[in-house]
DNA sequence: CGCGCGATTGAGTAATTTCAAATCTAGTGG
DNA sequence: CCACTAGATTTGAAATTACTCAATCGCGCG
């Protein structure tokens, strides 16, 4: 289970085995079936999750009770309400489980330690970090750019394994359209 | 003008009048009038650039020939195309200034020598990236929740200055509709 | 005074949504 | 193996929203 982390850390940076075992040394595990909540509005936000194995959904819901995806995650990738977890806030954001579920779980403490104690670490978040904004970035100019139906074949595109994996009415979410709408472009 | 900067690292994390001599001398300056590119497209990134002072405009021109603004940066802000910048690979971004504008240049190769330095720069820069990350999310999911008149008016909350300073249309481009649509709303 | 840029207004058109109903599909229990 | 059900998807039709294109307005500056 652990080695799906490590192999994570060591596409941007090398690791020993005793640096490894450190840092392994600051996560716990977690295990939650299909349809449970990871994280649910109002609550405290106590750890990034790593995705060790299943698929997970971030998303917002409006005032008028419909939900809007901002985040899918699968097999290494990381999720939580970001927000909520570096300022310690109540989430805004529910997280729950499309499939059955496994992950590693950082508390905020355990990642600001290991990043001051091993400067690696922090290099590899920050440069994490960046990515993950230059794709928020490229989502945004999709949304500026695009109709409906390019946005379909975008995410098409860069996640082909993901429509396999959940309802097209949670594409229609995450792409910012009605189910129906999707229906009739595809 | 590297007050500005001083101070700006110095909201995040202390430095001693060395360290920040030293920091600075990784900079370059730059001064640009209204209306000139800072970045064009299909150019090398050489730089990510802080804002002292001026106001200008990161946007993308789709197949149509419209410009969809992906982002404005002004005092104390950092702007460039990241994905062309962090890869080092042509731009698909255009910057250019709205006013004139006087900025400190950071090449990729600088930043990643003073991150490696100075642990605390990383930290700063990590940090930095986490914000921006959380910032994205928020738009991205006031593009999802939101119609135009709820993204304008939260804009206006959350850069009151702005408006004084960017004409509608940008504001439009920015916010993803037409400018008489915009012009409708208010 | 008049030019030019930005903002506004009007009218017709295109895209998307909503609501309702029908259809399809996978999993369950008999 | 079949019938049944719940969830997911599709389709239809009307209503809404936003867009485009064109014309007009308003204001600051030379």
């Amino acid at each position: 289970m652990s080695l799906a982390l490590r192999q994570h850390f060591e596409k941007m940076i090398p690791l020993s085995d005793q640096e490894f075992d450190y840092l392994l040394s600051h996560f716990t595990t977690k295990k939650l079936r299909k349809h449970q909540f990871l994280v649910q509005e109002g609550d405290f936000v106590m750890n990034d999750y790593f995705v060790v194995k299943g698929l997970l959904k971030a998303y917002h819901t409006d005032q008028e009770g419909k939900d809007h995806i901002l985040q899918f995650a699968m097999e290494d990738w990381w999720i939580t309400d970001y927000q909520a977890y570096f300022s310690q806030s109540p989430a805004s954001l529910t997280i729950d489980c499309v499939e059955e579920v496994e992950l590693l779980c950082l508390s905020l403490q355990n990642r600001d330690k290991i990043c001051a104690e091993l400067h690696k670490i922090e290099n590899f978040f920050r440069r994490k970090s960046n990515s993950g904004y230059i794709a928020l970035q490229r989502r945004i100019l999709s949304l500026l750019n695009s109709n409906a139906k390019e946005r379909y074949e975008q995410l098409l595109q860069q996640y082909p394994g993901l429509f396999q994996r959940v309802p097209k009415t949670l594409i229609a979410s995450y792409l910012g359209v009605s189910r129906e709408t999707l229906s009739r472009l595809v």
